[in-house]
RNA sequence: GUGGGUAUAGCUCAGUUGGUUAGAGCACUAGAUUGUGGUUCUAGGGGUCGUCGGUUCGAGCCCGAUUAUCCACCCCA
């Protein structure tokens, strides 16, 4: 059979797995430095774990195992006969793959509630599988690295997510994105204020598109999503908001009057700003990357308070990050009262941004520094206590493996990017020294041991 | 789930209105150079032209189906 890779999956070689690694270990310094520790969770969860929390579509998205064994020996006939795939699921499968780390986090603090102490801050960096069609910047397997905190309700946290983020990105080196802040409390004040809080997921959806499918668009999509003209009409400013963030909140509290939950959306989002500003010391950073777009939903149907976005304005690629706050993500699994807020980078797509950008580091990695030739057993021999002594020094050395053409052995040397490469041949032996070939400049110097060690320790 | 594009060497791709034995670059192997890489030169290996069927004297090229893949929508990192 011919070997293919499944479909939205990939192999990462030598190359890239530097760069991955670049990128992880960059954001993991980041969220060590905010307090955050890492753990993991499991492939795989129950089944019932993962269902219900991401919506109809995102049930639809999540990857199945089927179960081992007869899995149709015990399934209702009927449902076979009828061949409904949707009501088999739950008697042919108990497990799926993990679809976030929110929710596998949300399990994982329901369980291990009494050895954490509040509030809890983790941060984690494992794939999720997504049974999505692939396209630009959209795998079926990809990490998150994800940083929550459950068991606080500041604001702080929110707060420095922001920096976070900003951190994190410019580190990388991003120049120009976009850290987009909403506050859902904002969303469902405008709902309340039309008179039709039960439209709020209706109404999001639509707004959301703006950017897409432009004001006409979104007006025939709330239209037929159930709102009146007289909606639109009080809709359109609410919509179309400009000026500054502050302008924009300005005319919010105006707007949101009447909405409490609503004006409470607007006074968090303050609140978030104004430690942004004491954070950083200036508005600098408010100015250049962050914005607060009143079109802001996103899907996931468990946040209540602030959701961000980040979007890169370099390259055209869907969302790099998002997050947001949810109250009771944790009342899903019986215990309730918990607030948690977190965000998450799209780890794959920071790859593709930056390697579109040209931004990875000319070495992301520790590759070998000194290749040992090979010309016969002899000199093989002869190189193993050199061999040794190099690796115990710390200098990442290979012996070329087997005797062969000193062609073919600089060639690999050259193609794996060895900076240095030691010959031994007969006269060095007799003579008891080493050759030392430096492969950018091609120069040659002939060293004993310890000036050897010397040269190479520099 | 919906719509569009593409499918030719390991990779990226040419291939004229349908006409002899299907090409290039890169990569690989060998030689020029038996102990000196990256540059150069020479030679070599490598193809059921995605698959099945149709039209035709003749199909890589036209038509149909099918599969894969990419892009876009939905949704999302």
């Amino acid at each position: 059979m011919k070997p293919a890779l499944a479909k939205g999956t990939r192999d990462f070689s030598p190359t890239e797995m530097e760069r991955r690694n670049y990128i992880f270990n960059t954001i993991k310094s980041v969220f060590a430095a905010y307090g955050y520790r890492e753990i993991q969770t499991p492939a795989f969860e129950n089944l019932q774990t993962l269902t219900g929390k991401y919506g109809d579509e995102g049930d639809r998205l999540i990857f199945k195992l089927l179960n081992s064994g007869d899995y149709l020996a015990k399934t209702p006939q009927a449902l076979l006969d009828e061949k409904a795939s949707l009501k088999l699921i739950p008697h042919i499968s108990e497990k799926a793959l993990r679809y976030d780390l929110t929710v596998p986090f949300a399990r994982y603090v329901v369980m291990h509630q009494h050895e954490i102490t509040l509030p809890f801050k983790r941060f984690q960096i494992q794939p999720v599988w997504r049974a999505d069609r692939p396209q630009k910047g959209r795998y079926r397997e990809f990490y998150q690295c994800d940083a929550d905190v459950v068991g606080s309700e500041s604001l702080l946290n929110e707060a420095e997510f922001t920096l976070i983020y900003h951190e994190a990105l410019s580190k990388l080196g991003l120049k120009d994105y976009t850290i987009k802040l909403n506050n859902r409390k904002i969303l469902t004040g405008i709902a309340e204020v039309l008179g039709k809080p039960e439209l709020i997921v209706d109404m999001t959806v639509a707004i959301d598109k703006l950017d897409k499918i432009g004001l006409d668009g979104v007006n025939r999509e709330l239209l037929d999503r159930g709102f009146s003209t007289v909606d639109l009409e009080k809709l359109q400013p609410i919509i179309l908001l400009q000026g500054t963030t502050l302008e924009k909140i300005a005319q919010l509290k105006t707007i949101l009057q009447a909405s409490e939950t609503g004006l409470k959306g607007v006074d968090e989002l303050e609140t978030v700003l104004g430690y942004i500003e004491k954070l950083t010391g200036d508005t600098s950073l408010l100015d250049r990357f962050v914005a607060l777009d009143i079109t802001l939903a996103r899907g996931l149907n468990y946040y209540t308070g602030c959701i961000f976005e980040v979007k890169t304005n370099e390259v055209s690629m869907g969302s790099i990050g998002g997050g947001g706050r949810y109250d009771d993500l944790t009342g899903m699994f019986g215990l309730n009262g918990l607030s948690g807020v977190g965000i998450s980078f799209g780890a794959d797509r920071i790859y593709d941004v930056l390697e579109e950008l040209a931004l990875f580091p000319e070495s992301t990695g520790q590759s070998t520094r000194v290749l040992i030739s090979n010309f016969d057993k002899l000199a093989e021999l002869y190189a193993l206590p050199l061999l040794q002594k190099l690796r115990r020094a710390g200098i990442a050395t290979e012996l070329y493996p087997a005797a062969a053409k000193l062609k073919k052995q600089l060639a690999y040397a050259d193609a794996k990017n060895i900076p240095y490469v030691i010959l031994i041949g007969e006269s060095e032996m007799q003579e008891g020294v080493f050759s030392l070939k430096d492969m950018a400049t091609g120069t040659q110097q002939q060293l004993r041991e310890p000036a050897l060690l010397a040269a190479l320790t520099t």
